[in-house]
DNA sequence: TAAAAAACCGACCAAGCGGTCGGTGTAACC
DNA sequence: GGTTACACCGACCGCTTGGTCGGTTTTTTA
């Protein structure tokens, strides 16, 4: 009982510095001595929990990146009234986050993406998971926000999903350097501009 | 003179195999070897030819990725008369090379600069600068465009340009597996949807 | 409190890395 | 036709990597 405890707790621990780690400096160029050292734990204590380094990215996958993408890019947006007002807020919360150069999830999702493309099929399989369980909630509010008159009906929601995640995942993908506050603060306008010209004017 | 083309073929073709290589399996990922076996050369001769690896991977980027980016992303849209009409049909050009895999440097870019950042000062510079003189000419055009009368006055162009240049590396970090035909679509058709709101509507 | 199970230690290994260096073939020059 | 400089070779070096394993400590159990 108490057993399992400690397992869990050391195994978080791992996994958290793990993400923060193969975050900054990229999987592959984060070795396993570099997180224990970062625990001050041993080797044997890393492979008595994991199998190897890949079950151990796939642990830290779906124990954690999917719970934190869900918290901060999905949630926020389930079951409210005006879709657009409500991608809007949600991605300027992320971005806020992110300017202040806490971890955004969204990004260390398209991070992990780029880092895994073409180069392990496994790893790459779970973080598109994420990516379609965010794009396949987008799709939902979107068509929904149709059917209540907040959109004009005739928009593609795959598409228009599709042209969100893809701008979301670029400015992130830019804001790295000092410039992030004025890249963010284009990026809101553009976002306000582009969702606007979707509204349903008038009706409702 | 001979002599002088000798060495710059054969610097040129470990030039263009090391880009291939880096941008498949990653700059971190891949080793000097694995560029010297697809060449069949030594590593006497890579290191006669570079001083390090990262001293061969800056003079691929002035090379190769410069020029690259130039021909595919900025000339074509240069001196066009109506900027949104010009920046439509690059892209989309661009996008249809990526989607028969063939290297779309605007990708290849954006990968690199996910790989370096953080990671490598020097290098990561030397990308920013060829992202900026993509930026500051979609600018240019975007403010030629307004005193032209094709574009709505009160638009900010940086902010267009950086949702556009943002959208733009988004998607292709999307377009990995087999749905990039359907990404590729829905991108272009939302592009010019955004594109079309920001047109100035008679006049002119 | 003794035995058993779980958690952790760290020296060690083979493989791979970027980089060096003394040597070799070959074309250009006098 | 000998000298010289350029282009290339590949064994080798020190170091890091992911992973192993016999052993020790800590905790649970009975």
């Amino acid at each position: 009982m108490d057993k399992n405890l400690k397992r869990m707790a050391t195994m978080h621990r791992m996994q958290t510095t793990g993400l923060e780690l193969f975050y900054k400096k990229g999987y592959y160029n984060t070795s396993v001595d570099d997180i224990l050292k970062e625990l001050s734990l041993s080797k044997g204590a890393f492979y008595y929990h994991f199998e190897s380094k890949e079950d151990f990215f796939v642990s830290i996958v779906q124990n954690l990146l999917v719970s934190k993408v869900y918290n901060m890019l999905i949630e926020p947006i389930e079951g409210k009234e005006d879709p657009f007002r409500a991608i809007e807020a949600c991605f300027e919360n992320a971005l806020d986050t992110a300017e202040h150069n806490v971890l955004d999830y969204g990004f260390v999702l398209s991070n992990f993406m780029t880092e895994f493309n073409g180069r392990n099929e496994l790893i790459s399989k779970y973080l598109r998971d994420i990516y379609k369980m965010w794009e396949v909630n987008l799709v939902t509010i979107l068509q929904k926000g149709k059917s209540d008159g907040y959109i004009v009906r005739h928009f593609d929601s795959e598409a228009i999903a599709t042209y969100l995640i893809s701008s979301y995942m670029g400015i992130r993908m830019l804001m790295v350097e000092g410039n992030s506050k004025m890249l963010s603060y284009q990026f809101k306008q553009q976002l306000r501009h582009y969702l606007g010209s979707m509204t349903q004017k008038e009706l409702v």
